[in-house]
DNA sequence: GTAAAATATATCAGGTTGATATATCAAAGT
DNA sequence: ACTTTGATATATCAACCTGATATATTTTAC
C-alpha cells in the first residue's frame, strides 16, 4: 500500500465526524487541531477535489444559503481508507521550534535578545492556555454525550501538558540567562 | 528585507560555531538539534551551493584525507546575515504530531488501537530521554569552557521538559482509555 | 580478506506553505 | 439608507522542503 497522504487523512478524519466545506475544515484545524497539526488552503482545496475524483468523498452545492458553498461528505470507501490509515503505525511526529533554533545560536546574539525570544513564546502560550482549559472543562462535562469526546479530551490534555511544561521551561531559561 | 530562508539560517548558525561538511551539518541536526529542528540532504546541499554563490560561506576541498570532502566556512557577510536573522522576531513554532492526529479520530478505531499508538510514542521517548540527560550532565559540567554551552544547555533542558511532560501524558492517556 | 557500517555528495518527484486574488454576506456604526 | 469592516468562501502558484534513491569511498569488525 502506497503511503497515505496526510492531508487526505486529516480531511477524511474531520469528514468522518460531520459534513464540512473547505473553509470549515481549515477552521477546525486552526482551533481543535491547532495544538498538534496545521494545514493551508493551498493543500486543502486541491485535496478535496482529489478525494472526490477518487470516490473517497462526494461534493454537493449548498441549496439553503445564497452563498457559494461546496459541502463535502465522506463515502464508505473514504471511511475504509481512513480506518486503514488509522491502523498503520505512526510515521513521524515532528517539532520545529524556531525559538529554540535562535536560542541554540545564542552565542552570536547575547542573552538580552535570547530572553526576548523566550518572552514572546511565553506570552503566546499564556494567551492560549485558557482556551485549552475551557475546552477541557466542557469536554469533561460532556464525556457521556459522544464517544468522540473522550478522544478530543485526550488531545486537549496533551496541549495543556505541553503548554505548562513549556511555560515552566521559559521561567527557568530566563533565570539561567539572567545569571 | 525579504524573509530569511530557514535552511540558510540553520546552516549559517552551525557554521558560526565551526567549519563543517554537508554531511556533518546533517549529523548535527540529527543529534544536537533533533529535539526542535530537522532538515534533509535535499535542502542542505543545494543551500550550501547557494550560500557560496551569495558570498555568505566559502567552500574548500579537504587536502588531508583522500576522501572527497567539501568543507564550508562562514564569511563575515554570512555572520552579518545570521545576526540579522537572530534579531528578527520568531515567525513560527510548529508541532506536527501524527500520533495526536490519529488519536483525535479515535472514534473510528477504538481504544485498543489508540493505546498502541500511545505506547509507540512512549517507547520512543523513553529511549531518547537518557541521551538528553547525559548531554545535560556534560553541558552543566562544562558551562565555563565556552559561552555557547549555556545556550546548548537551555535547549537540552527544553527537550527534557517536553519529553517528561509527554511521557506523563502517555501514562494518563492510557489510563483514561482503559476506563 | 571481506562484509557491513559509516562517510560523503547529489538529484528529483511530489507534498506543503504563505501569499495573493476574488467575491459575497453579516454586523456595526454613522 | 449607506458604508466600512470582518467573516465566509474558493482558488491558484512560486518557492520551499522531504523522503527516496543513486553512487562511491573509507573504516571497522569479524
Amino acid at each position: 500500500m502506497a503511503s497515505e497522504k496526510r492531508i487526505d487523512c486529516v480531511i477524511l478524519g474531520l469528514l468522518s465526524h460531520e459534513d464540512l466545506t473547505g473553509y470549515e475544515i481549515k477552521k477546525r484545524m486552526d482551533t481543535a487541531l491547532k495544538y498538534f497539526w496545521s494545514a493551508s488552503y493551498g493543500s486543502i482545496y486541491p485535496a478535496l477535489s482529489d478525494l472526490v475524483s477518487r470516490g473517497l468523498a462526494v461534493k454537493r452545492e449548498d441549496g439553503e444559503s445564497g452563498r457559494h458553498r461546496l459541502i463535502y461528505t465522506i463515502t464508505d470507501a473514504g471511511r475504509d481508507y481512513l480506518r486503514n490509515w488509522l491502523a498503520l503505525p505512526v510515521l513521524k511526529d515532528e517539532i520545529r521550534y524556531e525559538t529554540l533554533l535562535k536560542l541554540f545560536f545564542g552565542k552570536e546574539q547575547g542573552p538580552g535578545q535570547a530572553i526576548s525570544h523566550i518572552e514572546a513564546l511565553e506570552k503566546k502560550f499564556r494567551g492560549e492556555l485558557p482556551y485549552l482549559l475551557s475546552a477541557e472543562k466542557i469536554l469533561k462535562e460532556s464525556l457521556g454525550d459522544d464517544t468522540a469526546h473522550k478522544y478530543y479530551l485526550l488531545t486537549a490534555e496533551f496541549g495543556i501538558k505541553m503548554y505548562r511544561a513549556c511555560l515552566e521551561w521559559c521561567g527557568e531559561a530566563k533565570q539561567l540567562l539572567a545569571e
